[in-house]
RNA sequence: UGGGCGAUCGUUCAAUGGUAGGACAGUGCCCUUUGGAGGCACUUAUCCAGGUUCGAAUCCUGGUCGCCCAGCCA
């Protein structure tokens, strides 16, 4: 199947990959008998979500929603120290942002009394022991990736001893890091995570969720599996990371004959100029690199979003991104192209200037005004049209003209004549400058029976432009993003240097007083626009009545600055 | 160097023993009331060496290279 073949086909399923091929197989020779394929999205509630658990995200969900089956959202919140409630409810905003509805909201923390139950079971049965070695002294007894490890003095414990104590573990009678809970499985294992695995530690500390209820916490690899298990998930997918703890994943199951959920690992989602590590874009947040977990140039969801960018283009590219089992870094051009794809499609054209140059229609009766029709969107007819107004003076880019043009110019210059969209041909004339020599005004003529955009006589202009009243004219401010890195791998820094090394100083770019046209001013947060020949913007939330501020979601591609660049070259 | 996983255009994903293809990026042309969008064309790849086979990106053997693992994080 070639999703890409039907040009009308703007969904954006999961194509077929080696997960969807699992799965379908799984259906086929009925693994799970007549059960449901179940899946779960298990983020951890200590940081925002980026845009590779979106990745994660449209698998999970898109790859039970294609088999008629069913996603839990579970939040993997065995670790009290790190996790918040602020944490959960963005999880939970950013998966619906993105257009998922979970089936169950499920927390790892539910299981709290399951899991401990399980415990005592495997403890009974000979198969966890209470240690008392320190973190340290656990680390040496572990061995290297080349030697094997020992075994504990307390591996031998009697299972009374070990019952007793792990009782008063929960109890509370042990300070933070005494003792510790192991599995009890194979110290020379080639694999470490099968070296007696901690399966509880001791945490004196407040969660989010359960309070002062547990002082002992289930590790990660202890409350996995038995939560997919509890939820019967079928396809547990995960990051190639975890691939080493697959033979822990089964262990605990096989052990306690609980519902074998299976786990596959697919590699995790790199972008260029981008980070992707909770732990760095914690840092970037607490060091004020940035202004939060939602700033524009952050590879957050919510950074995405005040952005500009759109569920539907982060659903499409991920889905052209695919899944495999290589470790790769995406272009981040691909990104861009699949929002630009998406905001041509739908976003509102409007016309606004980021770096005004007046003009001055001589021939353009003193003290005229008229409404120009423009149409919304010319991508989309449906979108309607609106009236601008046009007069004698009006603001164009200053890009949009030079005295004295490059080759290949065909923008505005002394002598030549341009379209001013939707409005009428014009012709420079002459220019004022000031003391330093700036061009500050162009005087022109216009061709009255241009109006609209066309001379009856047929004459063709190579350039149209766009333009804004100077009376009706908005001002805003106008916030231009570019990469908030410098390198394609933000981590390629010298020696004793660290990723803040190659922080682009220059990703923000703020523009005070851009002028916009007057139906500008109806703008919502988060409606998208395209400002004609300049790219796509919406409002930021910092917009306040009486105060326009636009963010520039992204540029339009610009074959002018590559023939610039390629003459300068 | 123990174990696990992987290797296909510059990037990413396909091809499930039978014509190596799509998308992004790049290049050129056409079109255009956005130098946007669109259209057409082009360039570029099966890590290496053997083997099995009528036929290998795919299977086998041996190399090479890359990623992951020694938290009481997830």
């Amino acid at each position: 199947m070639n999703t890409n073949q039907n040009p009308e086909s703007t969904d954006v399923r999961t194509p077929s990959n080696f997960l969807h091929d699992i799965i379908a197989g799984d259906v086929q020779t009925k693994k799970y008998g007549d059960a449901v394929i179940q899946t779960r999205f298990p983020p951890e509630p200590n940081g925002y979500l980026h845009i590779g658990h979106a990745k994660a995200i449209c698998l999970d969900f898109g790859l039970a929603d294609e088999f008629g089956g069913k996603t839990n959202l579970r939040f993997d919140d065995t670790n009290p120290e790190k996790e918040e409630q602020e944490y959960v409810d963005s999880i939970m905003a950013d998966v619906r942002w993105l257009g998922f509805e979970w089936d169950r909201l499920c927390y790892a923390s539910d299981y709290f009394g399951q899991l401990y139950e399980w415990a005592i079971q495997l403890i009974k049965a000979g198969k966890a022991y209470v240690d008392d070695l320190t973190a340290d002294q656990i680390r040496h007894y572990r061995g290297t990736l080349t030697e094997p490890g020992k075994d504990s003095p307390f591996r031998n414990r009697t299972v009374e001893e070990n019952l007793d104590l792990f009782q008063r573990m929960k109890a509370g009678e042990f300070p933070d890091g005494s003792r510790v809970l192991r599995a009890k499985i194979d110290m020379a294992s080639p694999n470490l995570n099968m070296r007696d695995p901690v399966m509880y530690r001791i945490l004196h500390a407040t969660h989010h969720r359960t309070g002062d209820e547990w002082c002992i916490y289930p590790m990660y690899d202890y409350a996995h599996g038995q939560s997919d298990s509890i939820e019967n998930v079928t396809h547990s997918m995960c990051t190639l990371e975890f691939a080493d703890h697959q033979p822990i994943y089964r262990w605990y199951i096989e052990q306690l004959g609980i519902f074998p959920s299976q786990q596959i690992e697919f590699d995790r989602l790199n972008l260029t100029y981008t980070l992707l590590s909770k732990r760095k874009l914690l840092q970037l947040v607490q060091e004020k690199r940035v202004s939060g977990w939602d700033d524009p140039r952050m590879p957050t969801l919510s950074g995405f979003r005040r952005r500009g960018f759109t569920p539907e283009a982060i659903r499409a590219f991920v889905g052209s991104v695919g899944a495999s089992r290589t470790n790769g870094i995406v272009d981040f051009e691909m990104l861009e192209h699949f929002q630009r794809d998406d905001l041509n499609r739908r976003a509102r054209r409007a016309m606004a200037v980021l770096r005004p140059l007046k003009v001055i229609i001589d021939n353009y009766p003193e003290g005229q005004e008229e409404m120009v029709e423009v149409a919304n969107n010319p991508e989309d007819p449906a979108a309607g049209g609106r009236q601008v107004p046009f007069a004698r003076e009006i603001y164009i880019e200053q890009d949009d003209f030079r005295e004295v043009p490059p080759p290949k110019y065909y923008r505005l210059s002394p002598g030549k004549e341009v379209r001013l969209r939707n409005a009428y041909f014009i012709t420079a004339q002459s220019v004022v400058k000031d003391d330093d020599g700036n061009v500050i005004e162009v005087h022109c003529t216009y061709d009255p029976a241009s109006r609209g955009g066309n001379s009856p006589d047929g004459r063709k202009v190579k350039s149209t432009i766009h333009w804004v009243s100077v009376k009706h004219a908005l001002t805003a401010e106008i916030r231009l993003y570019d990469k908030l890195f410098t390198k394609p791998d933000p981590n390629d820094h010298p020696e004793g240097g660290s990723f803040l090394d190659n922080l682009n100083s220059n990703s923000l770019e703020k523009i005070a007083d851009a002028r916009l046209e007057p139906s500008l001013g109806g703008a919502r947060v988060e409606e998208r626009y395209q400002f004609e020949r300049v790219g796509y913007f919406c409002l930021d939330p910092d917009a306040k009545p009486g105060k326009l501020v636009f963010n520039r979601t992204l540029a339009l591609k610009d074959s002018w600055a590559k023939i610039e660049r390629k003459a300068g070259a």
